[in-house]
DNA sequence: TAGACAATAATTGTATACGATTAGAGATTG
DNA sequence: CAATCTCTAATCGTATACAATTATTGTCTA
Protein backbone atom coordinates (compact mmCIF):
# COMPACT_ATOMS: atom_id res chain seq x y z
CA UNK A 1 0.00 0.00 0.00
CA UNK A 2 1.25 3.82 -0.98
CA UNK A 3 0.11 5.27 2.79
CA UNK A 4 -2.75 6.69 0.42
CA UNK A 5 -5.02 9.59 2.32
CA UNK A 6 -2.34 10.15 4.75
CA UNK A 7 -3.43 13.01 6.68
CA UNK A 8 -1.74 16.21 4.84
CA UNK A 9 0.26 17.57 8.02
CA UNK A 10 -1.24 20.90 7.86
CA UNK A 11 -3.69 19.14 9.61
CA UNK A 12 -1.76 18.85 12.66
CA UNK A 13 0.08 22.16 14.70
CA UNK A 14 3.25 21.36 12.68
CA UNK A 15 1.48 23.32 9.47
CA UNK A 16 0.56 25.57 11.36
CA UNK A 17 3.80 26.37 12.79
CA UNK A 18 5.28 29.94 12.00
CA UNK A 19 2.28 32.09 12.31
CA UNK A 20 2.66 32.06 15.83
CA UNK A 21 6.19 32.76 17.09
CA UNK A 22 5.43 30.81 20.71
CA UNK A 23 7.16 29.09 22.98
CA UNK A 24 5.50 25.53 22.64
CA UNK A 25 3.18 24.83 25.43
CA UNK A 26 -0.81 25.39 26.57
CA UNK A 27 -0.89 28.98 24.93
CA UNK A 28 0.23 27.95 21.68
CA UNK A 29 -2.68 24.66 21.93
CA UNK A 30 -5.08 27.06 22.53
CA UNK A 31 -3.80 29.30 19.67
CA UNK A 32 -3.79 26.13 17.03
CA UNK A 33 -7.56 25.03 18.66
CA UNK A 34 -9.28 28.32 18.18
CA UNK A 35 -7.75 29.12 15.03
CA UNK A 36 -8.83 25.70 13.63
CA UNK A 37 -12.22 26.16 15.05
CA UNK A 38 -12.23 29.71 13.00
CA UNK A 39 -10.82 28.35 9.68
CA UNK A 40 -13.29 25.56 9.87
CA UNK A 41 -16.34 28.12 9.97
CA UNK A 42 -17.25 26.61 13.74
CA UNK A 43 -16.55 30.24 15.22
CA UNK A 44 -18.26 32.89 13.28
CA UNK A 45 -16.80 36.28 12.42
CA UNK A 46 -17.92 38.64 15.66
CA UNK A 47 -18.42 35.98 18.05
CA UNK A 48 -17.36 37.33 21.63
CA UNK A 49 -14.54 34.69 22.92
CA UNK A 50 -14.71 36.06 27.03
CA UNK A 51 -11.41 35.04 28.39
CA UNK A 52 -13.31 33.14 31.31
CA UNK A 53 -15.15 31.03 29.23
CA UNK A 54 -12.09 30.18 26.91
CA UNK A 55 -10.34 29.26 29.64
CA UNK A 56 -12.70 26.91 31.48
CA UNK A 57 -13.34 25.01 27.91
CA UNK A 58 -9.54 24.20 27.61
CA UNK A 59 -9.09 24.19 31.31
CA UNK A 60 -6.42 27.48 31.46
CA UNK A 61 -6.62 29.81 33.51
CA UNK A 62 -7.27 33.50 32.20
CA UNK A 63 -3.48 34.26 31.58
CA UNK A 64 -2.85 31.81 29.22
CA UNK A 65 -5.75 31.94 27.37
CA UNK A 66 -4.84 36.26 27.62
CA UNK A 67 -1.81 35.70 25.64
CA UNK A 68 -3.32 33.38 23.07
CA UNK A 69 -5.84 35.84 22.06
CA UNK A 70 -2.96 38.49 21.69
CA UNK A 71 -1.42 36.00 19.39
CA UNK A 72 -4.57 35.65 17.20
CA UNK A 73 -4.95 39.41 17.53
CA UNK A 74 -1.69 39.76 16.01
CA UNK A 75 -2.63 37.57 12.97
CA UNK A 76 -5.54 39.36 12.42
CA UNK A 77 -8.05 36.14 13.51
CA UNK A 78 -9.60 38.38 16.66
CA UNK A 79 -9.95 41.61 17.44
CA UNK A 80 -9.77 42.94 21.22
CA UNK A 81 -11.07 46.05 22.54
CA UNK A 82 -9.79 47.63 24.80
CA UNK A 83 -12.48 46.75 28.24
CA UNK A 84 -14.42 45.12 26.11
CA UNK A 85 -12.94 41.72 25.15
CA UNK A 86 -11.86 39.53 22.08
CA UNK A 87 -14.12 38.59 19.24
CA UNK A 88 -13.74 36.95 16.22
CA UNK A 89 -12.79 39.64 13.83
CA UNK A 90 -14.68 40.73 11.28
CA UNK A 91 -13.15 42.10 8.40
CA UNK A 92 -14.58 45.04 6.64
CA UNK A 93 -15.03 44.99 2.88
CA UNK A 94 -12.32 47.16 2.19
CA UNK A 95 -10.20 45.13 4.32
CA UNK A 96 -11.52 42.46 2.17
CA UNK A 97 -10.14 43.89 -0.99
CA UNK A 98 -7.03 44.43 0.29
CA UNK A 99 -6.46 40.64 1.76
CA UNK A 100 -7.14 39.48 -2.10
CA UNK A 101 -4.91 42.14 -3.80
CA UNK A 102 -1.82 41.10 -1.28
CA UNK A 103 -2.65 37.54 -2.02
CA UNK A 104 -2.81 38.02 -5.79
CA UNK A 105 0.59 39.87 -5.44
CA UNK A 106 2.51 37.68 -3.05
CA UNK A 107 1.00 34.36 -3.79
CA UNK A 108 1.63 33.96 -7.46
CA UNK A 109 5.65 34.80 -6.79
CA UNK A 110 5.30 31.83 -4.14
CA UNK A 111 4.12 29.55 -6.49
CA UNK A 112 6.71 30.11 -8.97
CA UNK A 113 8.90 29.82 -6.02
CA UNK A 114 7.40 26.36 -5.06
CA UNK A 115 7.11 24.39 -8.43
CA UNK A 116 11.31 25.22 -9.12
CA UNK A 117 11.54 23.69 -5.11
CA UNK A 118 9.10 21.33 -5.32
CA UNK A 119 10.14 17.42 -4.35
CA UNK A 120 8.23 14.51 -5.06
CA UNK A 121 7.30 13.94 -1.31
CA UNK A 122 5.87 17.22 -1.86
CA UNK A 123 3.54 16.68 -4.39
CA UNK A 124 2.19 13.77 -3.16
CA UNK A 125 1.57 15.93 0.29
CA UNK A 126 -0.24 18.21 -2.50
CA UNK A 127 -2.15 15.20 -4.11
CA UNK A 128 -3.27 13.87 -0.79
CA UNK A 129 -3.97 17.63 0.43
CA UNK A 130 -6.79 17.88 -2.79
CA UNK A 131 -7.63 14.03 -1.98
CA UNK A 132 -8.57 14.92 1.85
CA UNK A 133 -10.64 17.97 0.40
CA UNK A 134 -12.57 15.82 -1.67
CA UNK A 135 -13.42 13.28 0.81
CA UNK A 136 -14.46 16.03 3.59
CA UNK A 137 -17.17 17.29 0.22
CA UNK A 138 -18.32 14.04 -0.48
CA UNK A 139 -18.86 13.68 3.94
CA UNK A 140 -20.48 17.28 3.72
CA UNK A 141 -18.22 18.61 5.89
CA UNK A 142 -18.09 21.98 4.19
CA UNK A 143 -16.41 23.75 6.99
CA UNK A 144 -13.52 21.03 6.75
CA UNK A 145 -13.38 21.37 2.97
CA UNK A 146 -13.11 24.77 3.18
CA UNK A 147 -10.33 24.93 5.77
CA UNK A 148 -8.64 22.50 3.35
CA UNK A 149 -8.95 24.49 0.40
CA UNK A 150 -7.06 27.47 2.39
CA UNK A 151 -4.85 25.37 3.65
CA UNK A 152 -3.87 23.73 0.67
CA UNK A 153 -1.94 27.07 -0.69
CA UNK A 154 -0.26 27.03 3.14
CA UNK A 155 1.03 23.96 1.87
CA UNK A 156 2.41 25.43 -1.49
CA UNK A 157 4.06 28.54 0.76
CA UNK A 158 5.84 26.05 2.95
CA UNK A 159 7.08 24.30 -0.25
CA UNK A 160 8.72 27.22 -1.45
CA UNK A 161 10.91 27.49 1.40
CA UNK A 162 10.85 31.46 1.82
CA UNK A 163 9.71 31.52 5.45
CA UNK A 164 9.09 35.45 5.33
CA UNK A 165 6.41 35.32 2.81
CA UNK A 166 4.88 32.17 3.60
CA UNK A 167 4.01 33.68 6.76
CA UNK A 168 2.33 36.57 5.28
CA UNK A 169 0.69 34.19 3.36
CA UNK A 170 -0.70 32.11 6.24
CA UNK A 171 -1.85 35.37 7.80
CA UNK A 172 -3.43 36.11 4.80
CA UNK A 173 -4.78 32.63 4.45
CA UNK A 174 -6.39 32.88 7.46
CA UNK A 175 -8.15 35.86 7.26
CA UNK A 176 -9.24 35.13 3.96
CA UNK A 177 -11.21 32.38 5.63
CA UNK A 178 -13.27 35.05 7.77
CA UNK A 179 -14.01 36.93 4.53
CA UNK A 180 -15.41 34.14 2.56
CA UNK A 181 -17.55 33.62 5.79
CA UNK A 182 -18.63 36.83 5.67
CA UNK A 183 -19.25 37.60 1.83
CA UNK A 184 -18.88 34.46 0.04
CA UNK A 185 -21.78 34.95 -2.67
CA UNK A 186 -22.69 31.38 -3.23
CA UNK A 187 -22.31 29.60 0.55
CA UNK A 188 -23.63 25.90 -1.43
CA UNK A 189 -20.76 26.09 -4.34
CA UNK A 190 -17.72 23.62 -3.04
CA UNK A 191 -14.65 26.08 -3.71
CA UNK A 192 -14.03 25.40 -7.19
CA UNK A 193 -10.65 23.03 -7.38
CA UNK A 194 -10.22 23.36 -10.63
CA UNK A 195 -7.73 25.50 -10.41
CA UNK A 196 -6.19 23.65 -7.74
CA UNK A 197 -5.78 21.03 -10.02
CA UNK A 198 -4.14 22.92 -12.62
CA UNK A 199 -1.81 23.79 -9.94
CA UNK A 200 -0.84 20.36 -9.86
CA UNK A 201 -0.21 19.83 -12.81
CA UNK A 202 1.84 22.66 -13.24
CA UNK A 203 4.19 21.65 -10.26
CA UNK A 204 4.57 18.16 -11.75
CA UNK A 205 5.97 19.47 -14.67
CA UNK A 206 7.52 22.16 -12.83
CA UNK A 207 6.41 24.95 -15.11
CA UNK A 208 7.43 27.96 -12.69
CA UNK A 209 5.70 30.27 -15.25
CA UNK A 210 2.53 28.47 -15.49
CA UNK A 211 2.26 27.69 -12.11
CA UNK A 212 2.68 31.80 -11.36
CA UNK A 213 0.10 32.74 -13.53
CA UNK A 214 -2.46 29.82 -13.01
CA UNK A 215 -2.24 30.93 -9.23
CA UNK A 216 -2.58 34.63 -10.32
CA UNK A 217 -6.18 34.34 -11.97
CA UNK A 218 -7.05 31.78 -9.08
CA UNK A 219 -6.63 34.56 -6.75
CA UNK A 220 -8.41 36.78 -8.70
CA UNK A 221 -11.26 34.39 -9.11
CA UNK A 222 -11.51 33.94 -5.43
CA UNK A 223 -11.50 37.55 -5.28
CA UNK A 224 -14.09 38.11 -8.19
CA UNK A 225 -16.34 35.75 -6.49
CA UNK A 226 -16.72 37.78 -3.02
CA UNK A 227 -19.76 39.93 -2.93
CA UNK A 228 -18.53 42.97 -1.62
CA UNK A 229 -20.89 45.66 -2.71
CA UNK A 230 -21.35 48.56 0.37
CA UNK A 231 -24.50 47.56 2.06
CA UNK A 232 -25.24 48.85 5.27
CA UNK A 233 -23.39 47.01 7.93
CA UNK A 234 -25.51 43.83 8.68
CA UNK A 235 -24.34 43.58 12.38
CA UNK A 236 -25.81 40.32 12.64
CA UNK A 237 -28.06 41.50 15.20
CA UNK A 238 -31.63 39.68 15.80
CA UNK A 239 -33.42 42.10 13.57
CA UNK A 240 -32.69 40.71 10.14
CA UNK A 241 -33.38 37.05 12.27
CA UNK A 242 -36.70 37.33 13.64
CA UNK A 243 -37.74 39.91 11.63
CA UNK A 244 -40.62 37.66 9.60
CA UNK A 245 -41.71 35.65 12.55
CA UNK B 1 6.01 80.91 7.95
CA UNK B 2 5.77 77.37 6.41
CA UNK B 3 6.00 75.42 9.66
CA UNK B 4 9.60 74.12 8.22
CA UNK B 5 10.86 70.76 9.69
CA UNK B 6 7.85 70.11 12.02
CA UNK B 7 8.79 66.80 13.15
CA UNK B 8 7.42 63.89 10.65
CA UNK B 9 4.00 62.23 12.54
CA UNK B 10 6.15 58.48 12.36
CA UNK B 11 8.36 59.91 15.08
CA UNK B 12 5.50 60.07 16.83
CA UNK B 13 2.80 56.83 17.74
CA UNK B 14 0.91 57.68 15.37
CA UNK B 15 2.98 56.11 12.71
CA UNK B 16 3.54 52.67 14.18
CA UNK B 17 0.44 52.51 14.70
CA UNK B 18 -0.93 49.03 12.91
CA UNK B 19 1.91 46.97 13.77
CA UNK B 20 0.72 46.08 17.08
CA UNK B 21 -2.68 45.45 17.39
CA UNK B 22 -3.30 46.23 21.02
CA UNK B 23 -5.39 48.76 22.78
CA UNK B 24 -3.96 51.55 23.42
CA UNK B 25 -2.30 51.83 27.10
CA UNK B 26 0.67 51.29 28.99
CA UNK B 27 1.37 48.03 26.88
CA UNK B 28 1.66 50.10 24.04
CA UNK B 29 3.71 52.73 25.03
CA UNK B 30 6.32 49.97 26.22
CA UNK B 31 6.49 48.66 22.63
CA UNK B 32 6.47 51.70 21.04
CA UNK B 33 9.00 52.56 23.17
CA UNK B 34 11.53 49.21 22.86
CA UNK B 35 10.82 49.43 19.45
CA UNK B 36 12.31 52.66 18.86
CA UNK B 37 15.05 52.22 20.73
CA UNK B 38 15.46 49.06 18.59
CA UNK B 39 14.97 51.43 15.37
CA UNK B 40 17.78 53.72 16.41
CA UNK B 41 20.25 50.73 17.14
CA UNK B 42 20.74 51.84 20.99
CA UNK B 43 19.54 47.92 21.33
CA UNK B 44 21.66 45.83 19.48
CA UNK B 45 20.79 42.53 18.51
CA UNK B 46 21.04 39.75 21.05
CA UNK B 47 20.67 41.81 24.09
CA UNK B 48 18.57 40.16 26.71
CA UNK B 49 15.29 42.12 27.24
CA UNK B 50 14.45 40.32 31.13
CA UNK B 51 11.09 41.21 32.19
CA UNK B 52 11.80 42.40 35.89
CA UNK B 53 14.42 44.65 34.26
CA UNK B 54 12.12 46.18 31.75
CA UNK B 55 9.54 46.47 34.13
CA UNK B 56 11.51 48.38 36.39
CA UNK B 57 12.70 51.27 33.69
CA UNK B 58 9.12 51.47 32.59
CA UNK B 59 7.45 51.20 35.94
CA UNK B 60 5.13 48.73 35.24
CA UNK B 61 4.73 44.95 36.46
CA UNK B 62 6.13 41.85 34.36
CA UNK B 63 2.24 40.98 33.14
CA UNK B 64 1.94 44.40 30.84
CA UNK B 65 5.96 44.00 29.84
CA UNK B 66 4.94 40.15 29.29
CA UNK B 67 2.65 40.95 26.64
CA UNK B 68 4.98 43.66 25.31
CA UNK B 69 7.56 41.42 24.44
CA UNK B 70 5.16 38.81 22.98
CA UNK B 71 3.63 41.92 20.69
CA UNK B 72 7.58 42.64 20.26
CA UNK B 73 7.83 39.06 18.98
CA UNK B 74 5.10 38.90 16.86
CA UNK B 75 6.19 41.76 14.83
CA UNK B 76 9.65 40.12 14.75
CA UNK B 77 11.51 42.07 16.36
CA UNK B 78 12.20 39.87 19.63
CA UNK B 79 12.60 36.22 20.30
CA UNK B 80 11.31 34.68 22.97
CA UNK B 81 12.82 31.34 24.26
CA UNK B 82 10.94 28.72 26.33
CA UNK B 83 12.34 29.37 30.46
CA UNK B 84 14.94 31.67 29.08
CA UNK B 85 13.30 34.76 28.26
CA UNK B 86 13.31 37.61 25.86
CA UNK B 87 15.60 38.96 23.75
CA UNK B 88 16.33 41.58 20.50
CA UNK B 89 15.95 39.25 17.53
CA UNK B 90 19.11 38.47 15.68
CA UNK B 91 18.38 37.98 12.15
CA UNK B 92 20.00 34.84 10.24
CA UNK B 93 21.61 35.85 6.84
CA UNK B 94 19.20 33.43 5.19
CA UNK B 95 16.40 35.74 6.72
CA UNK B 96 17.83 38.86 5.75
CA UNK B 97 17.83 37.30 2.16
CA UNK B 98 14.13 36.54 2.78
CA UNK B 99 13.40 40.10 4.25
CA UNK B 100 14.89 42.13 1.41
CA UNK B 101 13.45 39.45 -1.66
CA UNK B 102 10.13 40.37 0.43
CA UNK B 103 10.74 43.88 -0.19
CA UNK B 104 11.60 44.00 -3.63
CA UNK B 105 8.36 42.67 -3.75
CA UNK B 106 5.78 44.35 -2.19
CA UNK B 107 7.82 47.86 -1.36
CA UNK B 108 7.80 48.99 -5.26
CA UNK B 109 4.44 48.07 -5.69
CA UNK B 110 3.49 50.40 -2.69
CA UNK B 111 5.81 52.78 -4.50
CA UNK B 112 3.38 53.09 -7.54
CA UNK B 113 -0.14 53.16 -5.30
CA UNK B 114 1.57 56.40 -2.94
CA UNK B 115 2.60 58.43 -6.15
CA UNK B 116 -0.68 57.76 -7.77
CA UNK B 117 -2.44 58.82 -3.96
CA UNK B 118 -0.53 61.37 -2.72
CA UNK B 119 -1.36 64.67 -1.80
CA UNK B 120 0.51 67.99 -1.21
CA UNK B 121 0.21 67.48 2.19
CA UNK B 122 2.02 64.13 2.01
CA UNK B 123 4.57 65.25 -0.32
CA UNK B 124 5.83 67.85 2.26
CA UNK B 125 5.29 65.26 4.93
CA UNK B 126 7.79 63.21 2.93
CA UNK B 127 9.85 65.86 2.57
CA UNK B 128 10.04 66.88 6.12
CA UNK B 129 11.14 63.42 6.62
CA UNK B 130 13.93 63.74 4.20
CA UNK B 131 14.93 66.77 5.89
CA UNK B 132 15.08 65.58 9.18
CA UNK B 133 16.88 62.52 7.86
CA UNK B 134 19.59 65.09 6.88
CA UNK B 135 19.47 67.27 10.46
CA UNK B 136 20.36 63.69 11.98
CA UNK B 137 23.08 63.14 10.14
CA UNK B 138 24.53 66.41 10.77
CA UNK B 139 24.13 66.58 14.42
CA UNK B 140 26.37 63.14 14.17
CA UNK B 141 23.12 61.24 15.59
CA UNK B 142 23.46 58.11 13.38
CA UNK B 143 21.07 55.71 15.14
CA UNK B 144 18.19 57.84 14.41
CA UNK B 145 19.41 58.90 10.82
CA UNK B 146 19.21 55.40 10.10
CA UNK B 147 16.11 55.29 11.84
CA UNK B 148 14.25 57.90 9.77
CA UNK B 149 15.56 56.59 6.34
CA UNK B 150 13.32 53.40 7.18
CA UNK B 151 10.67 55.31 8.59
CA UNK B 152 10.74 57.47 5.20
CA UNK B 153 9.54 53.95 3.64
CA UNK B 154 6.58 53.60 5.83
CA UNK B 155 5.69 56.34 4.99
CA UNK B 156 5.00 55.89 1.80
CA UNK B 157 3.36 52.88 3.06
CA UNK B 158 0.95 54.86 4.88
CA UNK B 159 0.43 57.25 1.55
CA UNK B 160 -0.42 54.21 -0.24
CA UNK B 161 -3.03 53.89 1.84
CA UNK B 162 -3.43 49.93 1.68
CA UNK B 163 -3.18 48.90 5.10
CA UNK B 164 -2.43 45.36 4.92
CA UNK B 165 0.26 45.60 2.75
CA UNK B 166 1.67 48.66 4.97
CA UNK B 167 1.78 46.33 7.78
CA UNK B 168 3.67 44.03 6.09
CA UNK B 169 5.85 46.61 5.01
CA UNK B 170 6.08 47.93 8.28
CA UNK B 171 7.36 44.61 10.08
CA UNK B 172 9.63 44.35 7.37
CA UNK B 173 11.46 47.97 7.92
CA UNK B 174 11.99 46.97 11.61
CA UNK B 175 13.63 43.62 10.91
CA UNK B 176 15.43 45.51 8.26
CA UNK B 177 17.07 47.17 11.17
CA UNK B 178 18.11 44.74 13.10
CA UNK B 179 19.24 43.40 10.13
CA UNK B 180 21.57 46.28 8.99
CA UNK B 181 22.68 46.73 12.29
CA UNK B 182 24.17 42.77 11.96
CA UNK B 183 25.45 42.79 8.58
CA UNK B 184 25.77 46.04 7.00
CA UNK B 185 29.21 46.79 5.03
CA UNK B 186 30.10 50.65 5.99
CA UNK B 187 29.03 51.48 8.95
CA UNK B 188 30.36 54.95 8.59
CA UNK B 189 28.55 55.48 5.02
CA UNK B 190 25.46 57.16 6.25
CA UNK B 191 22.52 55.33 4.36
CA UNK B 192 22.68 56.49 0.26
CA UNK B 193 19.48 58.67 0.49
CA UNK B 194 20.10 59.61 -3.18
CA UNK B 195 17.53 57.17 -4.21
CA UNK B 196 14.76 59.01 -1.54
CA UNK B 197 15.57 62.27 -3.52
CA UNK B 198 14.64 60.73 -6.77
CA UNK B 199 11.55 58.69 -5.17
CA UNK B 200 10.62 62.42 -3.89
CA UNK B 201 10.69 63.49 -7.75
CA UNK B 202 8.33 60.62 -9.31
CA UNK B 203 6.00 61.79 -6.00
CA UNK B 204 5.95 64.88 -7.03
CA UNK B 205 5.73 64.18 -11.06
CA UNK B 206 2.91 61.67 -9.72
CA UNK B 207 5.14 59.04 -12.09
CA UNK B 208 3.71 55.97 -10.36
CA UNK B 209 5.79 53.68 -12.65
CA UNK B 210 9.08 55.81 -11.99
CA UNK B 211 8.12 55.38 -8.32
CA UNK B 212 8.08 52.16 -9.12
CA UNK B 213 11.48 51.60 -10.78
CA UNK B 214 13.11 53.79 -8.51
CA UNK B 215 11.75 51.62 -5.31
CA UNK B 216 12.50 48.13 -6.53
CA UNK B 217 16.03 49.15 -7.38
CA UNK B 218 16.42 51.24 -4.67
CA UNK B 219 15.41 48.24 -2.58
CA UNK B 220 17.73 46.20 -4.46
CA UNK B 221 20.78 48.28 -3.53
CA UNK B 222 20.11 48.05 -0.08
CA UNK B 223 20.31 44.38 -0.43
CA UNK B 224 23.14 44.55 -1.76
CA UNK B 225 24.87 46.73 0.27
CA UNK B 226 24.93 44.05 2.92
CA UNK B 227 27.66 41.38 3.96
CA UNK B 228 25.75 38.49 3.85
CA UNK B 229 28.16 35.74 2.93
CA UNK B 230 28.13 32.61 5.38
CA UNK B 231 31.13 33.00 8.06
CA UNK B 232 31.22 31.29 10.99
CA UNK B 233 28.29 32.59 13.66
CA UNK B 234 29.86 35.28 15.07
CA UNK B 235 28.17 34.45 18.39
CA UNK B 236 29.28 37.89 19.82
CA UNK B 237 31.19 35.67 22.44
CA UNK B 238 34.60 37.33 24.34
CA UNK B 239 36.68 35.59 21.83
CA UNK B 240 36.81 37.56 19.12
CA UNK B 241 36.71 40.74 21.10
CA UNK B 242 39.64 39.52 23.54
CA UNK B 243 42.01 37.46 21.11
CA UNK B 244 44.66 39.85 20.82
CA UNK B 245 45.05 41.90 24.24
C1' DT C 1 -45.66 53.99 27.76
C1' DA C 2 -41.10 55.90 26.65
C1' DG C 3 -37.02 57.79 28.24
C1' DA C 4 -33.52 58.69 31.63
C1' DC C 5 -31.13 57.36 35.70
C1' DA C 6 -29.09 54.27 39.20
C1' DA C 7 -27.54 50.02 41.11
C1' DT C 8 -25.79 45.58 40.31
C1' DA C 9 -23.50 41.96 37.94
C1' DA C 10 -20.11 40.53 34.82
C1' DT C 11 -15.76 41.18 32.48
C1' DT C 12 -11.40 42.97 31.68
C1' DG C 13 -6.74 45.33 33.36
C1' DT C 14 -3.08 44.80 36.50
C1' DA C 15 -0.32 43.29 40.35
C1' DT C 16 1.59 39.86 43.02
C1' DA C 17 2.72 35.27 44.72
C1' DC C 18 4.30 30.66 44.11
C1' DG C 19 6.16 26.67 41.55
C1' DA C 20 9.27 25.16 37.76
C1' DT C 21 13.17 25.60 34.96
C1' DT C 22 17.61 27.19 33.87
C1' DA C 23 22.31 29.27 34.28
C1' DG C 24 26.43 29.71 36.80
C1' DA C 25 29.55 29.30 40.69
C1' DG C 26 31.87 26.38 43.56
C1' DA C 27 33.26 21.95 45.23
C1' DT C 28 34.66 17.36 44.24
C1' DT C 29 37.08 13.71 42.00
C1' DG C 30 39.77 11.24 38.37
C1' DC D 1 44.78 20.43 36.32
C1' DA D 2 40.60 19.49 33.94
C1' DA D 3 36.17 17.74 33.80
C1' DT D 4 31.94 16.74 36.09
C1' DC D 5 28.58 17.30 39.49
C1' DT D 6 25.70 19.68 42.76
C1' DC D 7 23.73 23.42 44.78
C1' DT D 8 22.12 28.14 44.81
C1' DA D 9 20.37 32.25 42.85
C1' DA D 10 17.91 34.25 39.35
C1' DT D 11 14.34 34.13 35.84
C1' DC D 12 10.40 32.53 33.63
C1' DG D 13 5.47 30.16 33.53
C1' DT D 14 1.16 30.18 35.63
C1' DA D 15 -2.52 30.93 38.92
C1' DT D 16 -5.07 33.86 41.62
C1' DA D 17 -6.66 38.12 43.80
C1' DC D 18 -8.06 42.77 43.57
C1' DA D 19 -9.19 47.18 41.15
C1' DA D 20 -11.33 49.52 37.25
C1' DT D 21 -14.45 49.62 33.60
C1' DT D 22 -18.46 48.30 31.17
C1' DA D 23 -23.06 46.27 30.21
C1' DT D 24 -27.43 45.18 31.83
C1' DT D 25 -31.31 45.18 34.52
C1' DG D 26 -34.64 47.43 37.28
C1' DT D 27 -36.79 51.66 38.80
C1' DC D 28 -38.52 56.12 38.62
C1' DT D 29 -40.63 60.06 36.40
C1' DA D 30 -42.75 62.88 32.75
Amino acid sequence: MTQPLRDPKHLSAEGLHGIFPLPEGRTLDICLKLHTAILEHRLAPGVKLSEDEVGEIYGASRTVVRAALQALAHSGMVSIEKNRGAFVARPSIREAHEVFEARALIEPRIARMAATAASDADLRELQAHIDAEHEAVAAGDMGKALSLSGLFHTAIADISDHHVLANMVRSLISRSSLIIALYWKRPDTACESHSHHALMKAFEERDATAAEEIQKSHIIDLHSGLDLKERQEQDGSLKDILADT
